[in-house]
DNA sequence: TAATTAGTTAGAACCATTCTAAACTTCTTG
DNA sequence: CAAGAAGTTTAGAATGGTTCTAACTAATTA
């Protein structure tokens, strides 16, 4: 049931039924983001975490499966700063502590985080996301 | 009141106020940001606003100041993707929309986001902030 | 299996931002 | 006000995360 063949036979139906190749790069990446607890990485992350784990892929196609999964939504983009891009294993509305020194993201349910009544936006606008994070001095 | 003059004394005192030497360029600078309503800039616009008006700055000198406003509590950066900051020249504590065709921020007043009990963080650490960013299809 | 389409790659390019180090201002002290 | 100290500005180089290019390879379709 959870053997490493039948968690190969899921992994690739789900990249297929998203519309993406099931190639070897994007299975051995996608084992690594999808193969255990939810994760925050960056691409920098993911690719050391692939080369650990004697995975050869070129860190171009690192950005290039880490965009596919999360135009796809099997990812989801988180913008901290202004220097990198964090992506979340996390797909569920959910927002975020931020941890300065560490770099470090952690989860805050959607359920914790309540909003007003929002001023109306221009009515054929549609709102893409509504993203809170909370910067931590640690 | 609010002829020229007063209002070079008053953000010269401004700036003095928060530990700035009022050099003439942070004085033009600080014109452009401080003189009117509140704006939104990035380094780059803040720049070509600048000449714009033949203010003769240096971009790395932007960066600079805009570094300097905010590390004193003048400004507060924005961070919307990893391509660009932004800076704000409202302090008070409120939160965005951005415009993810146009590249436009408009601000949320504090009140019209209100936040559940949050998970608790490590008692020694503290909040520097939290942000919220609504954003739109437009 | 051939033809077609999509994905991978190394390395170059990009671009916002930061750094460097020399020149210049501003401030302080006498 | 002069002289020295401290802080600021600057052009241009460097940095670093990300994207692009174009040749190559793999996956899919007919």
């Amino acid at each position: 049931m959870s053997d490493d063949n039948s968690e190969c036979k899921e992994l690739e139906k789900r990249l297929r039924d998203h519309g993406l190749r099931p190639t070897l790069q994007r299975m051995a990446l996608g084992k690594i983001l999808f193969g255990g607890n939810n994760k925050h990485v960056t691409a920098e992350s993911l690719y050391s975490d692939a080369k650990a784990m004697d995975i050869d892929v070129s860190l171009a196609t690192v950005y290039n499966a880490l965009h596919n999964f999360t135009s796809k939504g099997l990812l989801k983009e988180i913008c901290i700063g202004p220097a990198r891009s964090y992506f979340d294993t996390n797909i569920e509305n959910h927002h975020h502590f931020y941890y300065e020194k560490s770099g470090q993201l952690e989860d805050i349910e959607s359920a914790d985080v309540r909003l007003g009544q929002l001023p109306k936006v221009p009515s054929n606008l549609e709102i893409l996301s509504v993203e809170v994070i909370i910067r931590i001095d640690g």
